[in-house]
RNA sequence: GUGAGCGUAGCUCAGUUUGGUUAGAGCAUCAGGUUGUGGCCCUGAGGGUCGUGGGUUCAAGUCCCAUCGCUCACC
């Protein structure tokens, strides 16, 4: 079982400070996870991941570690931690959210999920024990079952019909997980990912279910898919309630930096998200002074840090001038330096919300900050 | 000097044959968006004396004349 131990709480809202121990590392949540694909953080190399995001986790992909490079490259390589030389923990999702958004390959089975490559057009078939095994090619620390992740809007009656899938194969990859053992001689974890789209019932259900099951965590799916922000917090707070106090809940796919300290206060450990790095390869950088649109014309001459606060590589070597020359030119080291500062952005904020957490003066300090989070740094000039 | 071709948005060009709503596209510029990631993609905006002048016509980017500029070929 996985080691994860609660060391305080907040008072005023359902946050938690804790620490989950894998064998590559102690994680001390809550915590926020650089998505890493293809076995990399988009344009961030591993050492600046190591010295200056301070990323204690990342997360990969099995659909596309499966595609490529292949399970038999990565065991050859003796593990994804080996090949890509990274010696912290990686959780890897299962390709349930590949389902999802590339729905127009897939077709669902009942034993599992059908699709075709978006890389050549190639026809293969994902059952619950298949993603196990790649998980084990992969060596993970923490893997995600297969599951499906409904959309939004999602009628009723198919995200039951989804719900009641999901939890059919949940069981039937955690058969799957206690009858495979790790390739690599040390332990790999396995989370059980609620769904339900909406509906509190199937939440409930769903949590029931799998918590019956127990699981090494515990993942909420299925949202930040389109529904509004009040309607996932409402979610979250419903569904943390049925998941154990002594698991890991892990709110899959979130989010902006405001939504991370939101769910936080609805008592969620985990997080990952493509925002800070999707969004720093196009020139959009989260400040605690709020947002900055590094191609706008009026960073043309300023020669001031993009965060004067910050002390991350970008903002301690450059200006925002630079930047957004740099963002114009279409050069490759802008992504490097945005993507290395929004990382370190978004560890910084889960960093400050565990220590708000121990000092026990969150909530106040969540409900603060959120406020200025979601500003454009530009319009603020401008008025 | 002679002949031919070309001048339409910042750039590259459609549209001219057969005159007919408010002259378009791509790129660029400017401004938004992006939630278990394809540097992709999506949305919106600004930008035009159709080289210039005259003529024909109800109507000219389109037809006619002149003129200026550029390119090529030949002297």
């Amino acid at each position: 079982m996985l080691k994860f131990q609660v060391s305080h709480k907040d008072i005023s809202s359902k946050a938690r400070a804790g620490k989950i121990e894998t064998a590559h590392g102690i994680i001390e949540t809550p915590i926020f996870m650089p998505v890493g694909t293809q076995g990399t953080v988009k344009a961030v190399n591993q050492y600046y991941l190591k010295t200056d995001v301070k990323a204690q986790i990342i997360l990969s992909n099995t659909y596309h570690l499966y595609l490529r490079p292949g399970p038999e490259i990565l065991e050859k390589a003796g593990g994804l931690h080996k090949f890509i030389n990274w010696e912290g923990p990686i959780l890897t999702d299962s390709g349930g959210y590949q389902v999802y958004s590339l729905s127009e390959l897939r077709k669902m089975r009942t034993g599992g999920v059908e699709f075709r490559s978006h890389l050549d057009g190639s026809r293969h078939l994902f059952t619950p024990e298949k993603v196990i095994g790649i998980e084990r090619s992969i060596g993970s620390d923490i893997m995600m079952p297969l599951d499906e992740c409904t959309p939004f809007p999602c009628d009723y009656a198919y995200a039951a019909k989804s719900q009641k899938l999901t939890t059919r194969w949940a069981l039937l990859n955690k058969e799957a997980f206690e009858n495979s053992v790790p390739l690599y001689g040390f332990e790999q974890y396995l989370y059980g990912i609620i769904q339900g789209s909406i509906y509190k019932d199937l939440r409930e259900k769903s949590a029931r279910e799998l918590v019956d099951m127990d699981f090494d965590g515990y993942s909420i799916g299925g949202l930040a898919v389109g529904e509004p922000a009040e309607v996932m917090y409402d979610i979250v707070d419903f569904t943390t309630d049925f998941i154990p106090e002594t698991k890991p809940r892990y709110l899959m796919g979130v989010g902006r930096p405001e939504n991370i300290l939101e769910a936080v206060a609805r008592g969620v450990d985990m997080f990952d998200c493509v925002m800070p790095t999707r969004n720093a390869r196009n020139a959009y950088l989260f400040t605690f002074n709020g947002i900055l649109s590094m191609r706008n014309a009026c960073y043309k001459d300023d020669f001031t840090p993009p965060d004067a606060e910050c002390d991350c590589y970008l903002c301690s070597n450059f200006t925002r001038a630079y930047l957004r020359h740099l963002f114009i030119a279409k050069e490759i080291l802008a992504l490097e330096l945005a993507s290395i500062h929004n990382l370190h952005f978004y560890l910084r904020l889960v960093r400050q919300a565990r220590e708000k957490i121990i000092d026990g003066s969150f909530n106040q300090w969540k409900n603060k900050i959120v406020k200025v989070l979601s500003i454009n740094i530009n319009s603020i000039k401008e008025v």
